[in-house]
Order: structure tokens, then sequence, then C-alpha cells
DNA sequence: ATTATTATGGAAAACGTTTTTTTAAATAGT
DNA sequence: ACTATTTAAAAAAACGTTTTCCATAATAAT
């Protein structure tokens, strides 16, 4: 059934003038072109409800005008906000967004990777942190070779091992400046729920948490170091084992505020309370965060904002504005009553 | 700087032999090519690590392979999830998935489809309600008639005012499940907080909610109808309406989860007993409502595995597979505590 | 031994644009 | 009145594929 495609050669029929004019019209190009000319295109356009191909324009251009961003997981939050940012700033441009989920496998990222070579993406954001894996490290390098051969833009959000400019979120610094806080509250038992992992994130995020310990001279210990995977479940089981350790433990470190909520309903729903027998404290600010029982407190990182920056980044990257700085977000701490001074 | 792309012609070159025979290879097509001519070709493609270029070849073939995906809000749960399903399903079958974030606005609506008619999307998932508004839809039926012509595949997700596959969410069906149940639990002065006023969904449920009070024999009262907006605050600011008027309230039936664990939490911390003085129930079931105090009872709607049915139906319908059927999903109670039975 | 068929491959056209080159007409400069 | 310049528009080439059409050599059928 195929209906046939309008075209700039019907245009340019119905307007009388060639292909050539009409294009020239459309991109309102520096050969000068009539004004009776010129509107007769603009009605012509109008009457056929033209619009030109962007494939084929694409080919010419060499520009797909795609940006991929590859996320983990875009029910997570921090993604979501993350990719509305994005897309927020570059729709508004002829920009397309175009998103990959990886489940956190290594396999998909690279299938996402390829697809995105495959049709000549303008950008690509690593919207996640790098999955450690050695193999994967190595088709990683030679993927971005390629990309980088081809013209494509790609930047990565965490630090990653790769040869890529790296938006650099201080994920360690936010843990630094919480547990900072923590302490200078009175503690000094300290536990802390690790996120996935494999996932350079929470390798960050524990050195910033570790990092604020051995600052203020409290040794590092690590069966005060419990496992977690960034969710509300991983948050709970995770309680259930702090509390074996309860006498040894004032305060929990959450790798992220899902942890924290799953922590605190867990050591909640087993009669310890928060923040009397024992203090919780996340980073993210998750909008529940606010509401939790009780209200958790956290760091902000204004993740939406994040995404709308590198929007603009990364739109004057592709037009060859090469001095155009990233700009930064602030880190925000957010006092709530889950933090306790400690007697 | 724009470095020379790698192309079939390299690959032909080196192979010793014509494009055409390099693209045969890639395309394994019917036309036969001699076994050590197609290894020569693919050892020069893996060699000069080339991956034909889809825009070029969705020039020639008039596919883009884009599927283009419409939400209100990509950090809603519901949109996140169905995002996901549909992705999962079709990156695995090399389609791309393109996002747009309206935030509920007509004009970003418009924009969207605008974009992907000049991408020349091969299929456009409306996946939020239709948002009510007369010029709105004028415009739309113009594009969705053009987006036809060009052989764009749309689809609604709720129903829509416009001539498109619709998918059936039953979203009135869930309102009348589970104000059903709440009637079976001997409740009969009942509150519902609405949805966003424009918005096609918020109709349908409310629409469910009714027929259900008149299927029992319960006058529709519209003083106990009250404004949302499908968010945690509106469900806590019309929680304080509810108080109001509490005597004559013994439940309150929420346009979804977020609303109702707004409404729950600004019920608690106003020492309104839920549910031992009113009941609240949901719909959607969110990971947290099973973690709400208390647990939230609501209905599930698999969204990630509608999701992935979206997907597989797309394909198949864009391989002119005609008569392939969209497989339903089910919804299911979920019951918790926050609905208690009326004495 | 001649013709028909099959297997293999190349040349050229096509997809819908943009860009470069060419052409034609009108104006300006002498 | 002739040449130079400017303005406007068209023709042709290009982008990287796929597809249609031809060409050749080898095999099979008579």
């Amino acid at each position: 059934m195929a209906n046939k495609e309008i075209t700039i050669k019907d245009v340019a029929k119905l307007a009388e003038c060639s292909p050539t004019t009409v294009s020239r019209v459309i991109n309102n190009s520096d050969h000068p072109v009539s004004k009776e000319t010129a509107e007769k295109v603009e009605a012509a356009i109008k009457k056929l409800n033209f619009s030109p191909n962007r494939i084929a324009q694409g080919l010419k251009s060499d520009r797909s005008n795609i940006i991929g961003v590859i996320v983990h997981d875009i029910c997570d939050s921090y993604f979501a906000q993350m990719v509305k940012g994005i897309e927020e700033f570059i729709s508004g441009h002829e920009y397309i967004v175009n998103i990959y989920n990886t489940s956190r496998s290594v396999e998909k990222e690279l299938h996402a990777f390829n697809l995105l070579k495959a049709n000549r993406a303008d950008a690509i954001i690593l919207a996640g942190g790098a999955l450690m894996d050695k193999k994967y490290e190595q088709k990683m390098h030679s993927m971005i070779n390629q990309l980088q051969n081809q013209n494509t833009l790609v930047l990565g959000i965490t630090p990653h091992p790769f040869d890529i400019k790296n938006i650099i979120l201080g994920n360690d610094r936010a843990l630094e400046v919480i547990t900072d806080k923590v302490i200078e509250y009175g503690h000094r038992k300290i536990a802390y729920i690790d996120g996935p992992e494999k996932l350079y994130t929470s390798y960050l995020r524990k050195k910033g948490f570790k990092k604020s310990l051995e600052k203020n001279d409290i040794a590092v210990d690590d069966n005060l170091i419990f496992k977690g995977d960034f969710s509300f479940n991983g948050g709970r089981k995770a309680a259930l084992e702090i509390i074996k350790k309860i006498n040894s433990i004032t305060a929990v470190v959450a790798a992220n505020d899902s942890t924290a909520l799953g922590a605190m309903w867990e050591l909640n729903h087993q009669a310890i309370k928060v923040p009397d027998q024992i203090s919780v404290v996340g980073i993210d600010n998750l909008p529940e965060a606010k509401y939790s029982y009780p209200p958790l407190t956290t760091i902000e990182i204004p993740i939406y904002q994040l995404g709308t920056n590198i929007g603009e980044y990364l739109l004057n990257r592709l037009n060859e504005n090469c001095n155009y700085q990233f700009k930064d977000i602030k880190i925000k701490l957010i006092m709530r009553n889950s933090l306790k001074r400690l007697k």
C-alpha cells in the first residue's frame, strides 16, 4: 500500500520552481531567493503539509540529530529525572533522545552502543556509572575509539575508565559531606550500606564514606559495611543484618535514599526506633524522603538540572562551540529528623 | 576535522568485490554469493569495524526503525515501567526508542509529533491518556492523518478520540473493581480524589468509580469528589479537605497510588487513623504501596508487561503481520490493610 | 555442438535531501 | 555600447545504501 511520500519535488512542482529553491527556502540559506518565490514555496509547503525527510537530510549532512542515552534502569528516579532534563533541553532544539535500558548488563550496554553507532548518533551519554568488568572494558575502549573516529561525542556521567569527557558528579564528595555531618552529630559507630557490587558509583560513594571516617580518625570496620543494591528491599535486608549488631552501631549511612528508606522501614517494623535508637541518612533526596517516617536526612543532587545542563553542554559541543564549559551543579545537605545528635 | 566515514565501498575495495556484493552479504539476500567471496567480505567488515549506515539504509528502505514514545512524565513510575518494557522488547530487534516528555503540554505533544513525522518514525506510541482540548484535537486529527498517509503506525494506550489503534487499559474497569470492593466492605460514604482535570485517564477512572456507585445504588455526591493531580502532594491537599467532612466519609478512593499515599500520609499526620477511622485505596500498586503505613490496598496493572506486549504487537504489525492480536494484560486486586471492613 | 539454465558478480539507478556548479537575466560601471 | 557585477534560479553531483538490470562463465539439457 506504501503511500508515496511527499517530497521536495512535489513542493517544487506546485510552487513552480526547482527543488533547489525549495531547499533554500526551507533552510533559509544565504543564497538569495526572491520574496515572491519564497512565498509561493511556503504556501506549497503548507498546502501539502510537507516536512523535509530528516533521514535524507541526515544522509547528506552526516548528522542524525540523535542523542543516545544509556541508563541502567529508567525506572530508577535518578535516571528518569536525568533523562527528563536532557530531553527537555534537547527536544527544544530539534534533537531526539534515544533511550537504552541496560538493566546493568554488559551485553546490553554493548548492544546499545552498536545500535547507536549504526544509527550514527551525534552523541551518546553514558548516564550510569561504569560497570566493572575487564572484558567489557576492552570492548568499550575499542567501541569508543570507533565512535570518535565517526565523530560521535561520548559523554560519561560518573567517572569511567574510558577516554571520554566525564562529568564528575561528586558522588564521593556527597558521601563525604553527609558522613562528616553524622560524625559532627557525635556518632562514631557508623554502619554503611553499600550499592551494587559491580558499579563504579558504588565504589565512589563508599570511598567518600571511608574518606570521611579516616579524616575524623575513625577506623574503617569492614564488619560494619553491609551489602545493598540501591533498592528499597536491599535496604530492608541490610537492616536485618544491622539489627544483629545493633549494640555496636549508632548510625547508618546508606549509599542512596531507596536503601535508607528500606532500612528505616525495616527498623521501624522490628521496633527499633529511628532516630532515637539509631540514626539513618541517605543520598539523593527522593520525593518520598520528605514523607518517610521519620523524614530522611539526605543530600540533594539536582539531577533534573544536571540533565538540562548536560543537554546544553552537548548542543554547544555539537555546534562546534568547543570552549563551552559544563555548568556544574551543587549538592545540598537536607537536614530532617532521621539523624539525631548523640548525647 | 570530519573523519571520513567507512563505507560499503571501502569494504568492497578490501574484499576485492563490488559494493553490490557487500550489500548482499550484509543482508544475506536471496541473490547467491559464493562462499569465498562472502568470507572475504566478512573479514573486511571485521577488519574495518564497518557497520552499515542506518540512515542511508533508512533512506532506501523508507524505514527509520524508530519507535516514538510520547509520555506525560517519564519520572512517573507508570510511564517509566512502560517505556522499559517497550524498550526491552524492541531494542532486541534493532529498533530504537525515541522518547518525548510532554509534561502534559499540548504544545509539546504536537512538537513531538512533528519531530517524529519529520524523522519518519515507523510507529508512535501515545503512552499517556489524551489531553482534552478542542483545538489540540483538531490538530491531532490532521497530524494523525498525515502520519498514516506516511505509513506511520500510531498507537494509543488509553482510549483517545483519535482514529488510531487504541489499547484499552481498563482504567475504568480497575476503578470499578476496587470501588466494588470498598462497597462490599460495607462503605457507603465514599470520597473520591480525582486526577488532573484535562486528562482523559482521569475522566475514565472517575467514570469507573461512579459506575460502581450507581450499580450499588449509591447516589454520586459531587461534594465528595475532591480535586487531585495524580501526585503525592495532591493527595495531601485533598486529605486536608476530606478531613473537614470527615464525619460524612468512611472511605477514600484515590485515582492513583501516589495520591492515595499522599492522602494517607496527611491523614496520619493529622492524627486521623487509617484504616480505623477511614479507609483508603488506590490504583497502580507502586513499589512503595507495600511499605506505606498502613500498606495500601490497590490494584495492580502490570505495566512493564504491558510495555513488552506493546513492543511485540508493534513489531508484528510493522512486519505486516496484520492478524497479530494484542495480548491483553490482567489487572489484579491487591488486598492490604488500608481498607477495613465497616461494622 | 548447440542452446538453455544456473551461479556469480558488477554497473547503474534510485531513495530525498543539500551543495556546488552553471546559466540567465538584470543592473551597474565604464 | 560594451563589459563587469549582482541577483535569481536551475542543473547536476553528492551522501551511503539497496535494488534492478545486465553480463559473464560455468554447467546442464538437448
